[in-house]
DNA sequence: GCCGTTTTCGGCCCGACTGTTTTCAGTCG
């Protein structure tokens, strides 16, 4: 088997992290970590891009680095990590992961007390060991039991899927403003930028008066465990396992603060080198002139801090270093999609398969949103689980679908069409006879999703060819933090799309979001055209949209990239493209 | 180990909080 993208960038880290207890330089550990997040991000195989001869136009990766992704691509194996395994146990860098164990504990525990794992960090703590050791204490002692009770209640994962985070981030963040002092705050960091993911809870207040917001965000009744509590910064542990940080800084500085804890590293570490270039250094408070006697200058807007630095103002779901500074600069960068811009939703169950409303319901749901048109896309014969219609059903239900249009028309529209199977074979639900009956068909993978890359790629080809199937719906088959994504050669996915001319799906639901951003934008620069779809079982669902949403943008998506865009005439017309093809 | 309007060497963002220390190192984001 091929290794992955994540394969590779876990392993680089992993040696980030071995070189670190080693007591490498933290430039040359950073090295490694840039790298591994680079190759994580990437929108192609390193396997492809190796098989071009790019690997060093790879952000980060240079020629030493280069050097070990070919040996590691060619041979399956990476002589330079056998050997720092060799001499950096396991155990020690699963206890650098612990919360409050950096490189230097870890070394210190393996080196003077000879543990070199966690259970027998355990045990040492317990022993009362552990604070003989240098610079460690009682207090010290008992973080690193907490530390361990920690992973043991929430495992490894320390990541949360943004569709849980999100809301959970707005609850606290709204008891926080209820609070007298609190001016104004925001969700900042990683669930800002639209990460489908979340390591933890940014949030930013506005506030001439932070202890008492300090207070109440440590007592909140969400809180396991605080983990520091300081006049302007603060950090628990919530119930659910997720990490929270609040910041109460005053207004007048707010713009210097929120682009600070928006993030990413990356992108704020390439503004403060902007800022040095001027004479000048950036932090979370303000800009200070690095010579000299100059007054800090306050920036109260996010607007302020980059036009003082000549830039406009860039969206923050772009702020990964992915390219969005240069376009900043050369003022190219995109005008996003929002919410706004969206007039259908594309994908959506009913009771006639395994959602819980029926069509007209559906509709009347979508409508109250502001939809202007829908298409019901139930499940077909294959889904037997999902209650999926055999080819009369699907004929059946096309009589009330369009009873139930003409009943809201003109005001609002309900097409008919499917979520069909792409089965294990690689063949489709229905025959072309019935798929030409529909107004849209989407093709999606729901079984064997473990198949061999060629195999699991020459279905979704299959379904792409097909000139009646409009759109691929969630198209890597991923479960966040669950489910792997199936195997696929998105390079020839991607070109396959826009050779037909068939869209694929940003699957809003947060615990698909599939299309990822990575793919998504080079399926736009491809010339793809891309849907954004609730894949609704509920009414609820349909609000789900907003995921969707911040993934594309995150993608660097246009409206004009979107079908969801389109008006009722356009999408018809669009649909109408099969018709071009010979079917 | 990467990178370049300070360019092939010499930098590499910056501050808050904690615990252990009596002035700072380690960790984190």
């Amino acid at each position: 088997m091929p290794l992955t993208n994540r394969e590779i960038a876990a392993m680089f880290e992993n040696i980030a992290d071995m070189l670190q207890i080693q007591g490498e330089s933290i430039h040359r550990v950073s090295a490694y970590r840039n790298a591994a997040q680079a190759i994580r991000d990437l929108p192609r195989d390193v396997q492809a891009i190796a098989d071009d001869g790019e690997l060093e136009t790879i952000p980060n990766v240079g020629k030493i680095i280069a050097e070990k992704l070919t040996e590691l691509l060619t041979t399956g194996k990476l002589e330079f990590y056998e050997r720092l395994s060799e001499e950096v146990p396991p155990g020690v860098v699963e206890i650098l992961h612990l919360n409050g164990v950096g490189p230097k504990k870890a070394k210190m525990f393996w080196q003077d007390a000879g543990i070199t794992s966690v259970d027998e960090l355990e045990k040492q703590a317990r022993a009362g060991k552990l604070r003989e050791l240098s610079g460690m204490g009682v207090k010290s002692e008992a973080k690193i039991l907490t530390a361990i009770e920690s992973l043991k209640q929430h495992s490894a994962e320390t990541r949360t899927p943004l569709g849980i985070a999100l809301p959970s981030a707005e609850a606290i963040l709204a008891q926080l403003l209820a609070l007298p002092q609190a001016e104004h705050g925001v969700i900042a960091g990683s669930i800002r930028r639209a990460r489908p993911t979340i390591g933890d809870v940014d949030l930013l207040v506005a506030s001439d008066d932070a202890p008492p917001i300090m207070d109440r965000f440590v007592t909140m009744p969400e809180v396991e465990q605080v983990l520091g509590h300081g006049p302007t910064k603060s950090s628990v542990v919530l119930h659910n396992g997720l990490q929270a940080d609040l910041r109460v800084l005053a207004a007048e500085r707010w713009g210097t603060a929120l682009q600070y804890f928006s993030g990413s590293q990356t992108h704020n570490i390439r503004i403060r080198e902007m800022a040095r270039a001027q004479g000048l250094s950036l932090n979370e408070h303000a800009f200070t002139p690095i010579n000299g006697d100059g007054a800090e200058i306050l920036c109260a807007t996010e607007e302020a801090v980059y036009e003082r630095l000549g830039l406009p103002w860039i969206p923050p779901e772009l702020r990964e270093d992915g390219g969005e500074i240069e376009a900043a600069q050369a003022g190219h960068l995109p005008n996003l999609i929002t919410l706004e811009d969206i007039r259908s939703d594309l994908h959506m169950h009913t009771t006639w398969s395994d959602g819980k409303l029926s069509i007209r319901q559906m509709a009347d749901a979508a409508r109250a949103r502001g939809r202007q048109f829908i298409v019901i896309t139930d499940h077909s014969v294959s889904s037997a689980i999902a209650n999926g219609l055999s080819a009369e059903r699907l004929l059946e239900q096309q009589e009330e679908v369009r009873r139930i249009d003409a009943e809201m028309e003109p005001d609002f529209r309900v097409f008919h069409g499917v979520e069909m199977d792409i089965r294990a074979d690689g063949t489709l639900d229905y025959p072309d006879e019935v798929l030409a009956q529909l107004d849209f068909v989407i093709a999606s993978l729901h079984v064997s999703l473990q198949q061999p890359r060629e195999q699991v790629t020459a279905r979704v080809l299959n379904a792409i060819r097909n000139p009646y199937v409009d759109l691929i719906g969630h198209p890597r088959g991923q479960l966040i933090l669950q489910r792997d994504p199936a195997d696929l050669d998105m390079d020839a996915v991607i070109a396959a799309a826009a050779e037909h001319e068939t869209a694929l799906e940003i699957n809003a639901n947060p615990r698909r979001l599939d299309l990822e951003a990575q793919y998504a934008r080079r399926a736009v620069e491809m010339g793809v055209r891309l849907a954004i779809n609730t894949d609704a079982h509920t009414e609820e669902q349909l609000d789900q949209i907003r995921y969707g949403i911040m993934t594309a943008r995150r993608a660097w998506v246009e409206p004009q990239s979107v079908i969801n865009t389109l008006t009722l005439d356009e999408f018809i017309e669009w649909t109408q493209r099969r018709i071009r093809q010979g079917a």
